[in-house]
DNA sequence: TATCGACGCCAC
DNA sequence: AAACGTGGCGTCGATA
């Protein structure tokens, strides 16, 4: 992957690799300048908001941060506007709307290179502790996806004619990673026989996988792999701190594998200062012993993350090393890999070469441990293709 | 005009 | 107090 400001442009052998954004596509959101009348009151940012609300309005309830606002993120906005406040729910589409429109569509546009009507970004190699790869000026690596709107904004980033975008990403990559190197039979057994890992969860916490039981064995699943807390874990789920400890207390009784992953982990890097990813990989934690709690347990955290995502981060790196012989064996000098989004490639394939890159791909991501390491778990790559980056997601 | 911290929010 | 991990970046308000 060719990297802005790492590689001179005399080293340069080929073009550098590059999405198009679609300029003749409408820009998908249009918002006034902000201003947003509640009440009478005009705010023009989140500190006047927060007084607003709290102090003039009277609301009650207000959670403070660390300069003394009362805060008006999501989750508290969220919450008044299930009291009825009118006026959230508002500044909640504005800001959604706003975000898209600032982060993403104005600012891709800004950012095309007139030389080659494309968007160019660049990856820092050593930003990440972890080993993850970071993407600036601009940031590819957060492009939305998750709302119908904001998934629009991956609708203008669009192949080459004659070509197609495809994305090739790991399915619950650090779960599996988790699997294999906490050891949890029950854990590996359901990726080899390609189970619903969240089901599998929720029957085993809750006796049942209904959605909502779902949702809740996903929430308790991604926070094993950053370090779980009873508040944190309360706050995601909206229980109480003694009901979040209860849950966190019947996982570990059904996984104890994870419960002594942590614990070795935390004494590893105790007495060693840092942790190890799979190939070795090492990321240091400075702040593990200090007494400052909260810089201690923050490092704890990290250091349980740690191994796991810098795993991934290794993997999907060696895979990133050898595609590009792979798909030359493979007579598929046109494929072009594009960028890396963590657990993702995107590439640039010609028009019906689409099976047989699907196939190299596939082959290169999933074999990326070997020969260095064998994984217990297998590691699945799901693959998608279409005219522009919204529909290689499949 | 440039930089910084705080806040908020997008992704994996 | 802070409260599950890793990042980048937009706006605001303060400051140089």
């Amino acid at each position: 992957m060719w990297a802005r400001g790492t590689v001179s442009p005399q080293t340069r052998q080929t073009a550098p690799r590059r999405f198009t954004l679609a300029l003749g596509a409408p820009a998908p959101v249009r918002t006034s300048k902000l201003t947003v009348l509640v009440a009478r009151f005009t705010i023009g940012s989140t500190q006047q908001l927060g007084h607003v609300l709290y102090e003039r309005l009277g609301l009650k309830g207000g959670r403070k941060g660390k300069s003394g606002a009362y805060s008006t993120d999501v989750t508290e906005l969220e919450r008044l506007a299930g009291e009825g406040v009118e006026c959230a729910k508002l500044v909640l589409d504005w800001r959604q709307l706003t975000k898209l429109k600032n982060t993403y569509t104005d600012a891709l546009q800004a950012q095309i290179n007139p030389e080659t009507g494309r968007v160019h970004t660049s990856f820092s190699l050593a930003a990440a502790q972890t080993g993850r790869l970071a993407s600036t000026d601009p940031n590819l690596q957060n492009i939305p996806i998750r709302t119908e709107i904001g998934r629009k904004i991956r609708d203008a980033f669009v192949a080459e004619p004659g070509h197609v975008l495809m994305s090739a990403d790991y399915s619950q990559i650090e779960l599996r990673l988790a699997a294999h190197m906490a050891d949890v039979p029950a854990l590996k057994d359901a990726f080899r026989a390609k189970a619903d890992i969240h089901n599998l969860t929720a029957i085993e916490l809750f006796g049942s996988e209904d959605r909502e039981n779902r949702n809740k064995a996903k929430t308790i699943n991604f926070a094993i792999l950053y370090g779980i807390s009873s508040w944190g874990l309360a706050g995601r789920l909206g229980v109480s701190r003694e009901e979040g400890q209860a849950i966190i207390d019947r996982y570990f009784e059904r996984f104890p594998g994870i419960r002594n992953y942590i614990a070795q982990t935390l004494t590893f890097a105790r007495e060693n200062g840092f942790t190890r990813t799979l190939f070795g990989r090492k990321t240091h934690f400075p702040n593990i012993d200090s007494r400052q709690q909260n810089l201690r347990q923050g490092a704890e955290r990290a250091a349980i993350n740690a191994p796991i995502q810098g795993t991934s981060a290794d993997l999907i790196k060696r895979a990133m090393a050898r595609m590009d012989g792979a798909l030359e064996s493979a007579g598929l000098e046109g494929v072009r890999m594009l960028l890396q989004v963590h657990d993702e490639l995107v590439f640039e394939v010609p028009d019906g070469r689409e099976e047989q890159a699907a196939d190299v791909i596939r082959k290169v991501l999933a074999d990326a441990a070997e020969p260095a390491i064998k994984l217990d778990v297998p590691l699945d790559v799901e693959v998608g293709w279409g005219s522009h980056w919204g529909a290689a997601h499949r």
